[in-house]
DNA sequence: TTGTAAGCGTTATCAC
DNA sequence: GTGATAACGCTTACAA
């Protein structure tokens, strides 16, 4: 008794079916073949509950069917509906993801690289905050929010618009003393642009805007500090903020309410990437949404199409304006 | 010019160092070699940049260091805090997580259970609600939520418990009238106990609590019916509810204080999960956290352990309760 | 200790 | 169209 329930092979199949193996192998890659030996090749596997060896397979075309994702992690709505869009359209396409979460540490993250060379992934996307990462030429990639400039394809939300639309949108709100906040890694990224693009249409409009700029490892405080000085007696010197996430526009909005400043009334807030609350479904502030499922589709479609014109092209996808009860347009403008 | 940056292989390193194949091969295997030998290997890999291909080692060993995660979605925080720790917990162990989405869909669960055994992985943890899944018998399997009764282990939060303990609370914060209510699949599974738990608290109070239960394809207005015919004058019949997920509460939250229902003055909820909200990191409303990290911790070690007394044992893990806003106890109780 | 060689389950290249 | 047979890159007896 030395076979315990190995799982069945070619070799068991073609037995099963009176045929040579390689008949049977043609059958599972759609190779032409006698309608009748096909039919009896699919019944003894049918009857064997024959399944394909991916990693026999793996090994003989250099092709696994796996892609491998990384993020920084997942415990926050933009990351998971990200990390779901993107098996989502693997799946669809047949490939399979190999998830890897590296919470921002740029060793883990070059590990995560080593562990896909192992594991022969067909490609690699990534959403990562490693400026110099060592990564296969010839190993397609896309990243995500992080243009490496050459040779490295990236897509990403139309940021800068984003930014100049919540601009837009303050200023035909009424504001006249608009804030930028920003809170998040130090890596440069796309995302940088978000301020870029608010900064430009305050200009045009002539109403340059304040700025306040923060890392992760400053915390919030800077923040309150500032706040505090600039909020005289419930009335503060600003109108309107765009903070560069929906996550800290819902802190400083906290902030502000519990100290006696109405939003949207006093302060109008917009935030980016367009959150939406657990139960009710509403965008939990005022927000420029990006495209995830869009960006999930196009990031799979530029890694597995023939990247002959992959090119380092940067895509930027439109972004749109959501009302989410922090600015004064209310549902109608919905 | 035949090959175009193939990856090296072991062949390639033994002869960079000058030694044979199967010297390599015990050099990255943590077999004995002489020292020497052991650093001339090392070298050339590194000057080669070799990693090692897991899929001619798997398909030799027959292990591939892979686990498959089978979750119905990704966009909860639940669902994503579960992915994040299990594929944590799965990495330290220098394990890699195969993630599949399954919508819910029984049939793409069963698509995916093929697709694990194609890819040979080590094991699979899900969370599946295919009533009647069939899985390799000798594949590793642990379920979470969902006790499949004989031969697979379950790893779950202690859902009666947790129940019990929302009954407590609630009572013990001054509730005479309970209401029970509850949204989600029909598939029946842990999370049921929660409703068990909770009228067995009641019950032994003497405040036997009255339950609405919908499923998924209800939708949600036959709650909003049940509470506008139980809400008279801004008065509810009932004074606290305790609902079977947070997603929930914040629904019926929101419906009640939009109709003029004070919470917790009126009436007190308490939900089931331990969401926290973004930007400010409170838990939305009053709860029963679940030990994410530490059930999939859990799994990890019950699936990957020595399947020696695995048996079909259904692991229930502590909760506790943490104030959200939504009861009368107030932060001091924290 | 170190080297040699036989597979693991496929695919692909041949003759038939 | 079908059936042998040689790889693919590795592990693992076994021989040296």
């Amino acid at each position: 008794m030395k076979k315990k329930s190995a799982a069945p092979t070619m070799k068991d199949v073609a037995q099963e079916a009176g045929v040579s193996l390689g008949t049977v192998s043609k059958v599972f890659n759609n190779i032409p073949v006698g309608e009748d030996y096909r039919h009896r090749v699919r019944e003894a596997a049918e009857k064997l509950g024959y399944q394909i060896n991916s990693y026999a397979r793996g090994l003989k075309t250099n092709r696994t069917q796996t892609v491998a994702l990384i993020l920084p992690l997942l415990h926050h709505p933009f990351f998971s509906a990200l990390a779901e869009q993107l098996t989502g359209a693997l799946m669809q396409r047949g490939y399979r993801a190999l998830l890897f979460i590296t919470n921002f540490d740029p060793d883990a993250e070059q590990r995560c690289i080593d562990m896909v060379r192992q594991n022969k992934a067909d490609g690699i996307i990534a959403l990562t905050y490693h400026p110099e990462l060592r990564v296969d030429e010839g190993l397609p990639f896309v990243s995500i929010d992080r243009h490496f400039g050459t040779s490295i394809p990236c897509v990403s939300a139309d940021n800068f618009g984003g930014g100049y639309l919540a601009g837009e949108k303050l200023i035909s709100f009424g504001c006249k003393k608009p804030l930028f906040l920003r809170s998040g890694s130090h890596v440069v990224g796309e995302p940088d642009k978000r301020f870029a693009g608010f900064d430009a249409c305050c200009r045009n409009a002539g109403l340059p805007c304040e700025s306040l700029t923060l890392h992760d490892a400053d915390g919030f405080t800077p923040f309150f500090e500032f706040l505090d000085k600039h909020v005289i007696r419930k009335k503060p010197s600003f109108d309107g903020i765009f903070c560069n996430t929906d996550s800290l526009t819902l802190l400083i909005c906290d902030y502000l309410r519990s100290h006696g400043v109405r939003v949207p009334e006093d302060v109008q807030l917009i935030g980016f990437d367009g959150i939406k609350s657990l139960g009710t479904e509403r965008y939990v502030c005022s927000t420029i949404v990006q495209p995830v499922a869009e960006m999930a589709q196009m990031a799979v479609d530029v890694l597995l199409t023939d990247s002959s014109a992959q090119s380092s092209a940067l895509i930027s996808l439109p972004v749109h304006y959501a009302y989410g009860g922090t600015t004064l347009d209310g549902e109608a403008d919905v």
